[in-house]
DNA sequence: TTATATTGTTGTTACTAACAACTTAAGCCA
DNA sequence: TGGCTTAAGTTGTTAGTAACAACAATATAA
């Protein structure tokens, strides 16, 4: 019949599969930090685009802007974020990070990669290889289908 | 050098990725339905399992019993599941779906699996087909990584 | 220069989630 | 049987997730 459909909720399957899996296991490895699953996502953000503006952390997150702002908040009560003004729009505020923020990150990273490397250790490379291209496919997908 | 560590940070971003790509889609396709994104994985893990306790439902879905009883609330309170008294034990009770309940999961799985087959609608049978059981392994391995 | 738009915060509401304390009911055992 | 312990659920509390609306301050356009 239509194989297409079948495959798509073999996929729907698989992937809820993973993603409560990897749910779980955030909860517990990162808030076990300090800081929340969000205020970690936050961070991460941070780290990879550098300092941003919270507008445009928001849309980095998919967010509105006032949960950011909040979330924002907690980093900054934590230490972990620097709020400073911008010279030339007094209306807007640069995120940064403090050291101790993108050393908690690093910290984070660190130990959620090497769970990753832990599950992995038995699959052989060239699994892991496939893998990786074909979930960056269907992460392409899924955004391209999401801006419709 | 060290190349599965590598690959573990390459799947760390890939899952990541995937992980934060679906979480969106779930809010915007699971909330327009009349039910959270918690409520919908009540409602399906109470569709695949048949009625359970409230204690094997906090189990199956990694939920403290507490948080569980109030998602279950939720349900009731909007007619999607019912709560009967187990005649062999007065203190526990089974938790089923009602009608109205078994069709709302099965509309929300519907668009779920046609959003997922327009994803694929451009990748090939066997790619999909491989990235399947990638998935599936990564899953297993991950949920034998949490049971540590 | 007034009108409009943008940036970010705060108020409010609902949901997610855990831990602790508590109620009721079983189960054990002396 | 009566008391002790364990188990099942609920409720109180706290913290975090997330959106929408209203608002203040600033910037831009007409």
């Amino acid at each position: 019949m239509n194989t297409k459909l079948k495959r798509a909720e073999a996929l729907y399957e698989a992937v809820n599969q993973l993603i409560r899996v990897h749910q779980f296991r955030d909860r517990e490895s990162i808030c076990c930090h300090n800081v929340s699953v969000a205020q970690c996502y936050a961070l991460e953000t941070l780290v990879k685009r550098g300092p941003l503006r919270l507008k445009e952390l928001a849309e980095e997150m998919c967010l509105d802007k006032s949960t950011t702002s909040r979330v924002v908040d907690s980093l900054l009560r934590k230490g972990y974020a620097l709020k400073t003004l911008d010279p030339l729009d007094q209306r807007a505020v640069q995120l940064s990070l403090t050291p101790e923020g993108h050393e908690l990150y690093a910290t984070i990273r660190k130990s959620l990669i090497e769970e990753e490397a832990s599950m992995i250790s038995d699959i052989s490379d060239e699994v892991v290889d496939a893998a990786l291209v074909l979930l960056g496919k269907l992460t392409v997908a899924a955004r391209n289908r999401l801006g419709d």
